[in-house]
DNA sequence: CTATATACTTTGTTATACTATGTATTTTGT
DNA sequence: ACAAAATACATAGTATAACAAAGTATATAG
């Protein structure tokens, strides 16, 4: 087996899928950044490095697809809570027809 | 809808997905790389670009996935047939355990 | 009082899809 | 017969995103 290809390959998967579960995750709720690598980490077999999903959140802010805000704590650091716009809703849901195709095209091509 | 953000989105899930339905393509059948092309889009909605097909065979074969072999035909262009190799097959089976997993993942999130 | 956890940020590196272009042969259309 | 399209492979250059690593700052556990 090779090993350092799998994981890199991984990582490359992770392009890409990793913007459509965010917005997924976003649908139902706001989150902050810490947090939805905790919640994914939990719920999930993902690893998101901190250096992954701040630049992506960015990146989703820039284009309009999610809004932030500061929220002070009571104690602790104040944290960005993140929430979709429309635009994000909307795109979001062209998103998930694309990958309802994909993924079952590669469940033709798996058996 | 942000619709560059979507095109942009479809390229970046395709890094890393292309690799794993490649190899999958050929765990049953050999085949050259303009068939490959050919093949995933007639039978599914995913278009690759020559320009990333060929490069991408290359790694396959440093990687010391895939095999390939120059093929003559009796009219018309040779062809490059690309197989499995065993380290391929093993490597995939690994894969297509981390896909299982992230499939399923990502379809919790989503509902 | 030190180490760990929380919370966000930035810089530099690496891998890979894509556009564009090039080569060469064969088939199709008119 | 000739031009255009299809077949078949290859490569150079560009853009994007994940990641490691390092940094800032506060809070909590041992």
């Amino acid at each position: 087996m090779n090993e350092t290809f799998v994981t890199n390959w991984k990582s490359q998967v992770k392009k890409g899928t990793l913007t459509f579960i965010i917005l997924n995750v976003l649908k139902n709720n706001e989150y902050y950044g810490y947090e939805l690598i905790e919640q994914i980490r939990k719920h999930t077999e993902i690893e998101i490095a901190e250096g992954t999903l701040y630049p992506l959140m960015n990146r989703l802010k820039t284009e309009e697809l999610v809004d932030s805000k500061w929220v002070e704590q009571e104690t602790g650091i104040p944290r960005k809570y993140y929430a979709l716009t429309e635009a994000g809703i909307e795109t979001l849901s062209h998103m998930n027809i694309y990958w309802k195709n994909l993924e079952e095209s590669i469940k033709k091509i798996i058996k």
